[in-house]
DNA sequence: CGTTGTCTTGAATTACATCAAGAAAAGTGG
DNA sequence: CCACTTTTCTTGATGTAATTCAAGACAACG
Protein backbone atom coordinates (compact mmCIF):
# COMPACT_ATOMS: atom_id res chain seq x y z
CA UNK A 1 0.00 0.00 0.00
CA UNK A 2 2.03 3.42 -1.32
CA UNK A 3 1.87 6.19 0.87
CA UNK A 4 -0.55 9.36 -0.24
CA UNK A 5 1.70 12.14 -1.35
CA UNK A 6 -0.77 13.85 1.22
CA UNK A 7 0.34 12.15 3.96
CA UNK A 8 3.99 11.72 2.64
CA UNK A 9 6.21 11.82 5.82
CA UNK A 10 9.03 13.88 4.43
CA UNK A 11 6.65 16.58 3.61
CA UNK A 12 6.70 17.21 7.50
CA UNK A 13 10.39 18.67 7.54
CA UNK A 14 11.42 21.81 7.40
CA UNK A 15 14.41 21.32 4.91
CA UNK A 16 11.82 20.72 1.73
CA UNK A 17 9.74 23.69 0.42
CA UNK A 18 5.84 23.41 1.44
CA UNK A 19 3.81 22.78 -1.25
CA UNK A 20 0.26 24.10 -2.20
CA UNK A 21 -2.26 21.38 -1.76
CA UNK A 22 -3.17 21.45 -5.80
CA UNK A 23 0.90 20.62 -5.86
CA UNK A 24 0.43 17.73 -3.89
CA UNK A 25 -2.45 16.40 -5.85
CA UNK A 26 -0.43 16.93 -8.99
CA UNK A 27 2.34 15.25 -8.23
CA UNK A 28 -0.25 12.33 -6.60
CA UNK A 29 -1.57 12.08 -10.02
CA UNK A 30 1.43 11.27 -11.74
CA UNK A 31 2.74 8.72 -9.31
CA UNK A 32 3.24 5.38 -10.54
CA UNK A 33 3.62 3.19 -7.24
CA UNK A 34 6.25 2.17 -5.33
CA UNK A 35 9.26 0.27 -5.68
CA UNK A 36 11.48 -1.34 -2.88
CA UNK A 37 14.92 -2.18 -3.89
CA UNK A 38 17.49 -4.54 -2.20
CA UNK A 39 20.85 -2.87 -0.98
CA UNK A 40 23.60 -3.28 -3.96
CA UNK A 41 21.02 -2.52 -6.25
CA UNK A 42 22.36 -0.19 -9.45
CA UNK A 43 18.94 2.08 -9.46
CA UNK A 44 20.81 3.60 -12.69
CA UNK A 45 23.50 2.95 -14.63
CA UNK A 46 25.86 5.11 -16.28
CA UNK A 47 24.61 5.95 -19.81
CA UNK A 48 21.51 4.49 -19.12
CA UNK A 49 18.05 6.15 -20.39
CA UNK A 50 15.66 5.31 -18.12
CA UNK A 51 11.39 5.29 -18.17
CA UNK A 52 11.35 6.05 -14.69
CA UNK A 53 12.22 8.99 -12.20
CA UNK A 54 12.18 8.82 -8.80
CA UNK A 55 11.96 9.96 -5.34
CA UNK A 56 14.18 8.52 -2.70
CA UNK A 57 11.25 8.00 0.45
CA UNK A 58 13.58 5.81 2.47
CA UNK A 59 17.27 4.31 2.47
CA UNK A 60 20.54 5.56 1.00
CA UNK A 61 22.62 5.56 -1.78
CA UNK A 62 25.69 6.61 -3.89
CA UNK A 63 26.00 8.45 -6.89
CA UNK A 64 29.60 7.70 -8.85
CA UNK A 65 30.65 8.29 -11.82
CA UNK A 66 32.81 5.79 -13.42
CA UNK A 67 35.87 6.98 -15.50
CA UNK A 68 37.51 6.26 -18.63
CA UNK A 69 40.67 4.46 -16.93
CA UNK A 70 38.01 2.68 -14.35
CA UNK A 71 38.55 4.78 -11.42
CA UNK A 72 35.13 5.77 -9.97
CA UNK A 73 34.02 9.22 -7.98
CA UNK A 74 31.19 9.15 -5.35
CA UNK A 75 29.84 12.62 -6.86
CA UNK A 76 27.47 12.44 -4.06
CA UNK A 77 25.61 10.11 -1.41
CA UNK A 78 22.03 9.86 -1.98
CA UNK A 79 19.21 10.51 1.17
CA UNK A 80 15.62 10.53 1.35
CA UNK A 81 14.07 13.23 -0.19
CA UNK A 82 16.44 13.48 -3.23
CA UNK A 83 14.69 13.30 -6.54
CA UNK A 84 17.01 10.93 -8.86
CA UNK A 85 16.96 10.79 -12.68
CA UNK A 86 16.38 13.95 -13.80
CA UNK A 87 19.54 14.13 -15.33
CA UNK A 88 19.17 11.55 -17.77
CA UNK A 89 14.85 13.16 -17.64
CA UNK A 90 15.89 15.65 -19.34
CA UNK A 91 19.26 15.29 -21.23
CA UNK A 92 18.41 12.17 -22.14
CA UNK A 93 21.26 9.73 -20.45
CA UNK A 94 22.32 9.37 -17.23
CA UNK A 95 25.86 10.46 -16.85
CA UNK A 96 26.28 8.91 -13.44
CA UNK A 97 25.07 5.98 -11.57
CA UNK A 98 22.78 5.59 -8.69
CA UNK A 99 23.12 2.71 -6.26
CA UNK A 100 21.25 1.91 -3.53
CA UNK A 101 23.77 1.06 -0.19
CA UNK A 102 21.03 0.46 1.77
CA UNK A 103 17.34 -0.69 0.86
CA UNK A 104 15.38 1.85 -0.60
CA UNK A 105 12.17 2.53 -1.35
CA UNK A 106 11.35 4.69 -4.09
CA UNK A 107 8.67 6.86 -5.73
CA UNK A 108 7.63 6.16 -9.30
CA UNK A 109 7.61 8.56 -11.81
CA UNK A 110 7.03 7.98 -15.71
CA UNK A 111 9.77 9.88 -17.58
CA UNK A 112 7.09 10.68 -19.86
CA UNK A 113 5.08 12.70 -17.86
CA UNK A 114 7.97 15.01 -17.28
CA UNK A 115 7.56 16.90 -20.29
CA UNK A 116 3.06 17.47 -18.80
CA UNK A 117 5.02 19.29 -15.90
CA UNK A 118 6.64 21.66 -18.04
CA UNK A 119 2.92 21.95 -19.90
CA UNK A 120 0.74 22.12 -16.98
CA UNK A 121 2.33 23.17 -13.72
CA UNK A 122 4.61 25.79 -14.15
CA UNK A 123 5.05 25.93 -10.04
CA UNK A 124 6.88 22.35 -10.11
CA UNK A 125 8.50 23.09 -13.11
CA UNK A 126 10.31 25.88 -11.33
CA UNK A 127 10.65 23.43 -8.66
CA UNK A 128 12.91 21.10 -11.10
CA UNK A 129 14.99 23.81 -12.31
CA UNK A 130 15.22 24.32 -8.54
CA UNK A 131 16.47 21.11 -7.72
CA UNK A 132 18.72 21.22 -10.50
CA UNK A 133 20.68 24.00 -9.57
CA UNK A 134 20.85 23.08 -5.88
CA UNK A 135 22.86 19.95 -7.19
CA UNK A 136 24.92 22.53 -9.12
CA UNK A 137 25.63 24.65 -6.20
CA UNK A 138 26.52 21.45 -4.09
CA UNK A 139 28.75 20.09 -7.06
CA UNK A 140 30.48 23.60 -7.00
CA UNK A 141 30.65 23.46 -3.04
CA UNK A 142 32.15 19.93 -3.35
CA UNK A 143 34.72 20.83 -5.83
CA UNK A 144 35.71 23.98 -4.09
CA UNK A 145 37.11 21.87 -1.29
CA UNK A 146 38.56 18.71 -3.43
CA UNK A 147 40.23 21.89 -5.05
CA UNK A 148 41.43 23.78 -1.72
CA UNK A 149 41.87 21.88 1.21
CA UNK A 150 43.13 19.00 2.85
CA UNK A 151 42.28 15.43 3.87
CA UNK A 152 41.31 16.39 7.54
CA UNK A 153 39.22 19.31 6.21
CA UNK A 154 37.63 17.53 3.82
CA UNK A 155 36.59 14.41 5.91
CA UNK A 156 35.23 16.45 8.77
CA UNK A 157 33.17 18.70 5.75
CA UNK A 158 31.50 16.02 4.35
CA UNK A 159 30.74 14.14 7.47
CA UNK A 160 29.23 17.51 8.56
CA UNK A 161 27.55 17.77 5.61
CA UNK A 162 25.57 14.11 6.02
CA UNK A 163 25.50 14.73 10.05
CA UNK A 164 23.44 18.30 9.00
CA UNK A 165 21.23 16.57 6.83
CA UNK A 166 19.97 13.75 8.26
CA UNK A 167 19.17 15.94 11.64
CA UNK A 168 17.03 18.00 9.03
CA UNK A 169 14.90 15.01 8.34
CA UNK A 170 14.88 14.22 12.33
CA UNK A 171 17.10 10.90 11.29
CA UNK A 172 18.78 11.18 14.36
CA UNK A 173 18.64 7.66 16.66
CA UNK A 174 18.14 8.17 20.49
CA UNK A 175 21.88 7.82 21.35
CA UNK A 176 22.22 11.12 18.88
CA UNK A 177 23.53 8.78 15.99
CA UNK A 178 22.75 9.11 11.78
CA UNK A 179 22.67 6.09 10.10
CA UNK A 180 25.96 5.88 7.63
CA UNK A 181 25.88 2.50 5.43
CA UNK A 182 28.15 3.12 3.59
CA UNK A 183 32.81 1.93 3.23
CA UNK A 184 35.31 4.34 3.93
CA UNK A 185 36.44 3.20 0.53
CA UNK A 186 33.02 5.18 -0.64
CA UNK A 187 34.18 8.28 1.26
CA UNK A 188 37.35 8.25 -0.03
CA UNK A 189 36.14 7.77 -3.81
CA UNK A 190 34.23 10.85 -2.69
CA UNK A 191 36.69 12.84 -1.52
CA UNK A 192 39.51 11.70 -3.72
CA UNK A 193 41.68 10.52 -1.16
CA UNK A 194 43.84 7.10 -0.87
CA UNK A 195 41.42 4.33 1.41
CA UNK A 196 44.26 4.72 3.49
CA UNK A 197 44.48 8.26 3.95
CA UNK A 198 41.01 8.51 4.70
CA UNK A 199 41.00 5.81 7.36
CA UNK A 200 43.85 7.44 9.17
CA UNK A 201 42.18 11.09 9.04
CA UNK A 202 39.17 9.05 10.54
CA UNK A 203 41.23 8.19 12.67
CA UNK A 204 42.40 10.73 13.68
CA UNK A 205 38.95 12.67 14.40
CA UNK A 206 37.63 10.12 16.40
CA UNK A 207 41.37 10.14 18.60
CA UNK A 208 40.31 13.80 18.97
CA UNK A 209 36.70 12.78 19.89
CA UNK A 210 35.26 14.96 17.64
CA UNK A 211 32.98 12.23 15.46
CA UNK A 212 33.41 8.54 15.47
CA UNK A 213 32.06 6.08 12.69
CA UNK A 214 31.54 2.35 12.96
CA UNK A 215 29.07 -0.40 12.41
CA UNK A 216 27.69 1.70 9.83
CA UNK A 217 26.96 4.62 12.00
CA UNK A 218 28.23 8.01 12.44
CA UNK A 219 28.44 9.75 16.06
CA UNK A 220 29.32 13.54 16.21
CA UNK A 221 30.35 14.30 19.71
CA UNK A 222 31.24 17.76 18.60
CA UNK A 223 28.87 19.47 15.84
CA UNK A 224 30.64 22.50 15.96
CA UNK A 225 34.21 21.70 16.61
CA UNK A 226 33.10 19.52 13.43
CA UNK A 227 32.27 22.52 11.28
CA UNK A 228 34.98 24.47 12.17
CA UNK A 229 37.66 21.42 11.38
CA UNK A 230 35.62 21.12 7.58
CA UNK A 231 35.75 25.21 7.64
CA UNK A 232 32.15 25.32 7.41
CA UNK A 233 30.59 28.64 7.21
CA UNK A 234 27.27 29.56 8.71
CA UNK A 235 24.27 28.82 6.54
CA UNK A 236 20.80 29.55 7.23
CA UNK A 237 18.98 26.52 7.25
CA UNK A 238 18.27 26.13 3.30
CA UNK A 239 15.16 24.44 1.51
CA UNK A 240 14.63 21.96 -0.78
CA UNK A 241 11.62 20.98 -3.25
CA UNK A 242 10.35 17.41 -2.48
CA UNK A 243 8.91 15.83 -5.90
CA UNK B 1 22.18 49.13 -31.77
CA UNK B 2 21.84 45.39 -29.98
CA UNK B 3 21.20 42.16 -32.02
CA UNK B 4 18.11 41.20 -33.07
CA UNK B 5 17.40 37.50 -31.74
CA UNK B 6 16.81 36.18 -35.22
CA UNK B 7 19.74 37.20 -36.30
CA UNK B 8 21.83 36.26 -33.25
CA UNK B 9 25.36 35.21 -34.63
CA UNK B 10 25.56 32.38 -31.64
CA UNK B 11 22.55 30.34 -33.21
CA UNK B 12 23.93 29.20 -36.06
CA UNK B 13 26.33 27.43 -34.58
CA UNK B 14 25.50 23.04 -34.25
CA UNK B 15 26.58 23.48 -30.43
CA UNK B 16 23.18 25.26 -29.46
CA UNK B 17 19.93 23.31 -29.88
CA UNK B 18 17.48 24.65 -32.84
CA UNK B 19 15.03 27.19 -31.72
CA UNK B 20 11.27 27.41 -33.18
CA UNK B 21 10.58 30.97 -34.52
CA UNK B 22 7.68 31.14 -31.68
CA UNK B 23 10.83 30.64 -28.75
CA UNK B 24 12.92 33.10 -30.55
CA UNK B 25 10.28 35.72 -30.87
CA UNK B 26 9.60 34.94 -27.47
CA UNK B 27 13.40 35.64 -26.30
CA UNK B 28 13.32 38.62 -28.09
CA UNK B 29 10.37 40.24 -26.42
CA UNK B 30 11.83 39.47 -23.16
CA UNK B 31 15.30 41.08 -24.15
CA UNK B 32 15.65 44.09 -22.41
CA UNK B 33 19.06 44.97 -24.36
CA UNK B 34 22.69 44.63 -24.41
CA UNK B 35 25.18 45.32 -21.72
CA UNK B 36 28.91 45.62 -22.24
CA UNK B 37 31.18 45.43 -19.52
CA UNK B 38 35.34 46.09 -19.40
CA UNK B 39 37.98 43.58 -18.50
CA UNK B 40 37.90 42.53 -15.06
CA UNK B 41 34.29 43.95 -14.19
CA UNK B 42 32.46 41.93 -11.65
CA UNK B 43 29.48 40.71 -13.23
CA UNK B 44 27.97 39.19 -10.32
CA UNK B 45 29.20 38.88 -6.73
CA UNK B 46 29.12 35.49 -4.47
CA UNK B 47 25.52 36.70 -2.66
CA UNK B 48 24.38 38.63 -4.64
CA UNK B 49 20.75 39.11 -5.39
CA UNK B 50 20.72 40.13 -9.14
CA UNK B 51 17.74 41.90 -10.65
CA UNK B 52 19.11 40.87 -14.43
CA UNK B 53 20.11 37.67 -15.84
CA UNK B 54 22.46 37.61 -19.23
CA UNK B 55 23.45 35.32 -21.73
CA UNK B 56 27.11 36.33 -23.04
CA UNK B 57 27.02 36.99 -26.27
CA UNK B 58 30.92 38.15 -26.56
CA UNK B 59 34.27 37.87 -24.39
CA UNK B 60 34.73 35.15 -22.00
CA UNK B 61 35.05 35.45 -17.81
CA UNK B 62 36.08 33.30 -15.08
CA UNK B 63 32.99 31.70 -12.38
CA UNK B 64 34.75 31.41 -9.16
CA UNK B 65 33.59 30.69 -5.22
CA UNK B 66 35.49 32.35 -2.46
CA UNK B 67 35.67 30.08 0.30
CA UNK B 68 35.50 30.52 4.07
CA UNK B 69 39.10 31.18 4.50
CA UNK B 70 39.55 33.12 1.56
CA UNK B 71 41.41 30.86 -1.07
CA UNK B 72 39.32 30.69 -4.57
CA UNK B 73 38.37 28.32 -6.44
CA UNK B 74 37.43 28.94 -9.89
CA UNK B 75 34.47 26.79 -10.71
CA UNK B 76 34.48 27.46 -14.23
CA UNK B 77 35.12 29.34 -17.57
CA UNK B 78 32.62 31.39 -19.04
CA UNK B 79 32.27 31.17 -22.83
CA UNK B 80 29.94 33.30 -25.29
CA UNK B 81 26.70 31.64 -25.35
CA UNK B 82 26.48 31.01 -21.18
CA UNK B 83 23.42 31.60 -19.57
CA UNK B 84 24.79 33.52 -16.13
CA UNK B 85 22.78 33.89 -13.08
CA UNK B 86 20.18 31.29 -13.07
CA UNK B 87 21.19 30.06 -10.11
CA UNK B 88 20.78 33.13 -8.17
CA UNK B 89 17.33 33.68 -10.74
CA UNK B 90 16.08 30.57 -9.27
CA UNK B 91 17.56 30.12 -5.94
CA UNK B 92 17.50 33.92 -4.59
CA UNK B 93 21.64 34.46 -4.59
CA UNK B 94 24.41 33.60 -6.57
CA UNK B 95 26.42 30.97 -4.78
CA UNK B 96 29.80 31.94 -7.00
CA UNK B 97 30.65 35.34 -8.46
CA UNK B 98 31.46 35.79 -12.10
CA UNK B 99 33.97 38.04 -13.30
CA UNK B 100 34.98 39.06 -16.92
CA UNK B 101 38.43 38.76 -18.16
CA UNK B 102 38.08 39.89 -21.59
CA UNK B 103 35.41 42.97 -22.49
CA UNK B 104 32.02 41.45 -22.47
CA UNK B 105 28.46 42.09 -24.26
CA UNK B 106 25.53 40.82 -22.30
CA UNK B 107 22.36 40.04 -23.49
CA UNK B 108 20.04 41.44 -20.38
CA UNK B 109 16.84 39.51 -19.43
CA UNK B 110 14.98 40.45 -16.27
CA UNK B 111 15.36 38.56 -12.90
CA UNK B 112 11.29 38.92 -12.76
CA UNK B 113 10.54 37.59 -15.89
CA UNK B 114 12.24 34.28 -15.44
CA UNK B 115 8.42 33.21 -13.50
CA UNK B 116 7.00 34.28 -16.55
CA UNK B 117 9.47 31.86 -18.71
CA UNK B 118 7.49 29.22 -17.10
CA UNK B 119 3.94 30.32 -16.64
CA UNK B 120 3.68 30.97 -20.38
CA UNK B 121 6.85 28.90 -22.57
CA UNK B 122 6.88 25.58 -21.06
CA UNK B 123 9.54 24.23 -24.10
CA UNK B 124 11.44 27.57 -23.10
CA UNK B 125 11.16 26.40 -19.24
CA UNK B 126 12.53 23.11 -20.49
CA UNK B 127 15.47 24.44 -21.71
CA UNK B 128 16.27 26.24 -18.45
CA UNK B 129 16.33 23.05 -16.60
CA UNK B 130 18.36 21.20 -19.29
CA UNK B 131 20.96 24.28 -18.81
CA UNK B 132 21.34 23.36 -15.36
CA UNK B 133 21.64 19.89 -15.94
CA UNK B 134 24.41 20.58 -18.16
CA UNK B 135 25.79 22.52 -15.98
CA UNK B 136 25.25 20.18 -12.88
CA UNK B 137 26.91 17.06 -15.62
CA UNK B 138 29.81 19.82 -16.07
CA UNK B 139 30.96 19.99 -12.57
CA UNK B 140 30.29 16.40 -12.28
CA UNK B 141 33.06 15.91 -14.57
CA UNK B 142 35.34 18.36 -13.18
CA UNK B 143 34.64 17.43 -9.86
CA UNK B 144 35.94 13.59 -10.84
CA UNK B 145 39.14 14.72 -12.98
CA UNK B 146 39.64 17.12 -9.59
CA UNK B 147 39.18 13.44 -7.42
CA UNK B 148 40.81 10.78 -10.00
CA UNK B 149 44.07 11.83 -11.28
CA UNK B 150 47.33 13.79 -11.42
CA UNK B 151 47.90 17.16 -12.86
CA UNK B 152 49.07 16.28 -16.35
CA UNK B 153 46.10 14.86 -16.79
CA UNK B 154 44.09 17.52 -15.44
CA UNK B 155 45.37 20.27 -16.88
CA UNK B 156 45.55 18.28 -20.51
CA UNK B 157 41.65 17.87 -19.82
CA UNK B 158 41.25 21.67 -18.81
CA UNK B 159 43.11 23.04 -22.23
CA UNK B 160 40.89 20.32 -24.25
CA UNK B 161 37.57 21.59 -22.98
CA UNK B 162 38.28 25.09 -23.75
CA UNK B 163 39.49 24.36 -26.99
CA UNK B 164 36.77 22.33 -27.74
CA UNK B 165 34.36 24.40 -26.67
CA UNK B 166 35.99 27.65 -28.77
CA UNK B 167 36.44 24.86 -32.06
CA UNK B 168 31.90 24.25 -31.65
CA UNK B 169 31.55 28.03 -31.98
CA UNK B 170 33.51 28.54 -34.48
CA UNK B 171 36.26 30.65 -32.45
CA UNK B 172 39.42 29.79 -34.28
CA UNK B 173 41.57 32.22 -35.62
CA UNK B 174 43.55 31.58 -38.79
CA UNK B 175 46.93 29.90 -36.59
CA UNK B 176 44.77 27.62 -35.53
CA UNK B 177 45.02 29.15 -32.15
CA UNK B 178 42.09 30.23 -29.88
CA UNK B 179 41.71 33.02 -27.31
CA UNK B 180 42.42 31.93 -23.60
CA UNK B 181 42.57 34.97 -21.71
CA UNK B 182 43.09 33.83 -18.28
CA UNK B 183 46.30 33.68 -15.97
CA UNK B 184 47.93 30.18 -15.69
CA UNK B 185 46.86 31.25 -11.61
CA UNK B 186 43.42 30.86 -12.87
CA UNK B 187 44.01 27.58 -14.91
CA UNK B 188 45.54 26.48 -10.97
CA UNK B 189 42.54 27.68 -8.99
CA UNK B 190 40.47 25.66 -11.44
CA UNK B 191 42.06 22.77 -11.38
CA UNK B 192 43.30 22.87 -7.80
CA UNK B 193 46.77 22.86 -8.48
CA UNK B 194 49.78 25.53 -7.28
CA UNK B 195 50.65 27.83 -9.64
CA UNK B 196 54.10 26.60 -9.68
CA UNK B 197 53.50 23.20 -10.34
CA UNK B 198 50.70 24.20 -13.37
CA UNK B 199 53.28 26.24 -14.74
CA UNK B 200 55.93 23.38 -15.15
CA UNK B 201 52.97 21.04 -16.34
CA UNK B 202 51.94 23.53 -19.10
CA UNK B 203 55.80 24.06 -20.07
CA UNK B 204 55.94 20.04 -20.29
CA UNK B 205 52.84 20.02 -22.59
CA UNK B 206 54.56 22.87 -24.46
CA UNK B 207 58.15 20.81 -24.87
CA UNK B 208 56.09 17.51 -25.95
CA UNK B 209 54.98 20.31 -28.47
CA UNK B 210 51.46 19.17 -27.55
CA UNK B 211 49.69 22.53 -26.50
CA UNK B 212 51.47 25.81 -25.92
CA UNK B 213 49.45 28.79 -24.36
CA UNK B 214 51.16 32.01 -24.58
CA UNK B 215 50.04 35.68 -25.16
CA UNK B 216 46.64 34.63 -23.96
CA UNK B 217 46.33 31.95 -26.98
CA UNK B 218 45.74 28.63 -26.89
CA UNK B 219 47.43 26.42 -29.75
CA UNK B 220 46.68 22.84 -29.75
CA UNK B 221 49.58 20.96 -32.24
CA UNK B 222 48.09 17.79 -31.43
CA UNK B 223 44.62 17.41 -30.16
CA UNK B 224 44.15 14.18 -30.00
CA UNK B 225 47.15 13.60 -28.21
CA UNK B 226 45.73 16.10 -25.93
CA UNK B 227 42.12 14.06 -25.52
CA UNK B 228 44.64 11.23 -24.97
CA UNK B 229 46.49 12.54 -22.10
CA UNK B 230 43.21 14.36 -20.10
CA UNK B 231 41.57 10.80 -20.36
CA UNK B 232 38.81 12.41 -22.59
CA UNK B 233 36.22 10.11 -24.06
CA UNK B 234 34.81 10.19 -27.04
CA UNK B 235 31.85 12.39 -27.07
CA UNK B 236 28.96 12.73 -29.38
CA UNK B 237 28.82 16.41 -29.85
CA UNK B 238 26.24 17.45 -27.32
CA UNK B 239 24.15 20.61 -27.83
CA UNK B 240 22.94 23.71 -25.06
CA UNK B 241 19.99 25.65 -25.06
CA UNK B 242 20.62 28.84 -25.79
CA UNK B 243 18.89 31.63 -23.94
C1' DC C 1 61.39 53.99 -18.38
C1' DG C 2 60.29 52.63 -14.15
C1' DT C 3 56.65 49.93 -11.85
C1' DT C 4 53.71 46.12 -11.42
C1' DG C 5 51.90 41.84 -12.65
C1' DT C 6 52.74 37.39 -14.61
C1' DC C 7 55.65 33.74 -15.82
C1' DT C 8 59.63 30.66 -15.15
C1' DT C 9 63.00 27.80 -12.86
C1' DG C 10 65.47 25.39 -9.00
C1' DA C 11 65.62 23.62 -4.25
C1' DA C 12 63.49 22.13 0.02
C1' DT C 13 59.50 20.24 2.25
C1' DT C 14 55.21 17.75 2.92
C1' DA C 15 50.89 15.71 2.37
C1' DC C 16 49.28 12.10 0.46
C1' DA C 17 49.62 7.65 -2.33
C1' DT C 18 51.22 3.15 -2.62
C1' DC C 19 52.78 -1.15 -0.75
C1' DA C 20 52.28 -4.76 2.53
C1' DA C 21 50.23 -7.54 6.03
C1' DG C 22 47.48 -8.49 9.85
C1' DA C 23 42.97 -7.85 12.56
C1' DA C 24 38.35 -7.34 12.86
C1' DA C 25 33.77 -7.72 11.00
C1' DA C 26 30.34 -9.47 8.07
C1' DG C 27 28.52 -12.78 5.30
C1' DT C 28 27.84 -18.04 3.89
C1' DG C 29 26.93 -22.75 4.16
C1' DG C 30 26.71 -26.88 6.91
C1' DC D 1 25.39 -22.01 16.17
C1' DC D 2 29.81 -22.73 14.52
C1' DA D 3 33.76 -23.15 10.95
C1' DC D 4 35.01 -20.98 6.78
C1' DT D 5 35.41 -17.34 3.42
C1' DT D 6 35.23 -12.72 2.01
C1' DT D 7 35.01 -8.09 2.79
C1' DT D 8 36.24 -4.15 5.30
C1' DC D 9 39.13 -1.88 8.46
C1' DT D 10 43.58 -0.76 10.63
C1' DT D 11 48.45 0.21 11.08
C1' DG D 12 53.42 0.81 9.82
C1' DA D 13 56.93 1.59 6.26
C1' DT D 14 58.34 3.55 1.99
C1' DG D 15 57.88 6.42 -2.13
C1' DT D 16 56.40 10.34 -4.85
C1' DA D 17 53.63 14.01 -6.71
C1' DA D 18 52.69 18.27 -5.65
C1' DT D 19 53.33 22.26 -2.36
C1' DT D 20 55.87 25.92 -0.62
C1' DC D 21 59.75 28.93 -0.63
C1' DA D 22 62.77 31.92 -3.11
C1' DA D 23 64.45 34.71 -6.69
C1' DG D 24 65.08 36.16 -11.24
C1' DA D 25 63.22 37.02 -16.15
C1' DC D 26 59.95 38.63 -18.92
C1' DA D 27 55.73 41.34 -20.35
C1' DA D 28 52.40 44.61 -19.79
C1' DC D 29 51.24 49.18 -18.41
C1' DG D 30 50.95 53.93 -17.10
Amino acid sequence: MPINCKNCPLRRHELFATMSSDDVAFMQDMKQGEQHVAPGTVVFSQGDKPDHLYTVLEGKGLRHKTLPDGRRQVVNFVMPGDFIGLQAGVMGEMRHAVEATTAMTLCIFNRSDLWKVFQNNPSRAYDLTYLAAIEEHLLGDALSRMGQHGARERVAWSLHRLYRRDVAIGAVAGDGSISLPFRQQDLADALGLSLVHTNKTLAQLKAENVARWERRRLFVHQPETLAQIGLVEQLQPETRPLM
